[in-house]
DNA sequence: CTTGACTCGGATAACTCTTGTCCGAATAGA
DNA sequence: TCTATTCGGACAAGAGTTATCCGAGTCAAG
């Protein structure tokens, strides 16, 4: 089981995008973090799709976060980037062989996928706690405030 | 972010194994389960591999579970098909790029990697609280009767 | 108003991992 | 001793992810 590493990329970038304030583009989230910059494209247009930022075409565009950071959750971002379907799906297999139940008499889910929804229940609750805000102030008391305010400058300039 | 499907069949398989009792083959959990015995043989090497399952060779061979039902989890099957990393993996992007962190300032983990961490570590937790024997008790009160009886005698012919 | 350059967006290949299959080594019973 | 049956690891095919490119649209300046 492996999250998209996209993920990653895109949470750095909403980071970078509150701490900006202004539209930037996806040229320089890429060069800020060293990484493929026509591959964060998709990853930017994914978090566009999902309605998280707004992109601002021509001269002096980019991208814009469009809700505040407290009201950016974790989760919103990967199921953005990720996709909003559990990494489990049951496949019915006891419907299945020899021994089937008949599909009239599985009313009641399978316990192996209520143990597994439990869990991504659990998963998503966890991530929907934390919002972008909570990252901002983690990277602010966690970072040297010289290379803080180095990114904001060249962020800006 | 996808599970491998193996992990169905194995779940499907230590009950069926814990319900017999005696060795069972994979030929037979296969047809059992209507999948690929090939692929299915593949899941239990896993299991096997993590100690769950003991192998029996020769005629009359097969599988048989190495503990009680009640003192196997579902994450230790999870974690025996899927692996033990986590889904998300940190690659430090705040150590890239123009405006990095040197090494030696990063002494606390980066504060993604620790939302990500603190959602696996709330699955994990979910899915060791369940063990083979609650799955056990909800099949044999949700499946009807008849049925449980003759996959219980077919899997012993 | 025209021009120009810069932006994002979707369609297009390369690669990695999962899925699926096969045959050989080892074993228990006759 | 022999035979039938078992599991185990090595071997291809497919799907999904990763990475890239070029065109449509837009804003700012001249």
């Amino acid at each position: 089981m492996k999250m998209s590493g996209g993920v990653e990329w895109a949470l750095h970038c909403c980071v970078a995008l509150s701490e900006a304030g202004a539209p930037v583009t996806a040229a320089k989230l890429a060069e800020l973090h060293d990484v493929s910059q026509s591959y964060l494209a998709k990853q930017l247009q994914l978090l566009s799709r999902a309605g998280l930022v707004r992109s601002t075409l021509g001269q002096s565009g980019g991208y814009v976060l469009t809700r505040a950071a407290n009201e950016i959750t974790v989760l919103d971002v990967v199921e953005a980037i990720d996709g909003v379907q559990p990494a489990f799906r049951c496949t019915e297999v006891r419907q299945r062989g020899p021994m089937a139940v008949p599909p009239e008499r599985c009313d009641t889910p399978c316990p192996i996928a209520r143990a597994m929804d439990s869990a991504d229940r659990a998963w998503r609750e966890s991530l929907r706690a934390v919002t972008i805000a909570d990252l901002i102030a983690d990277v602010n008391r966690t970072t040297p405030p010289e290379i803080l305010a180095g990114a904001r400058e060249w962020l800006g300039a």
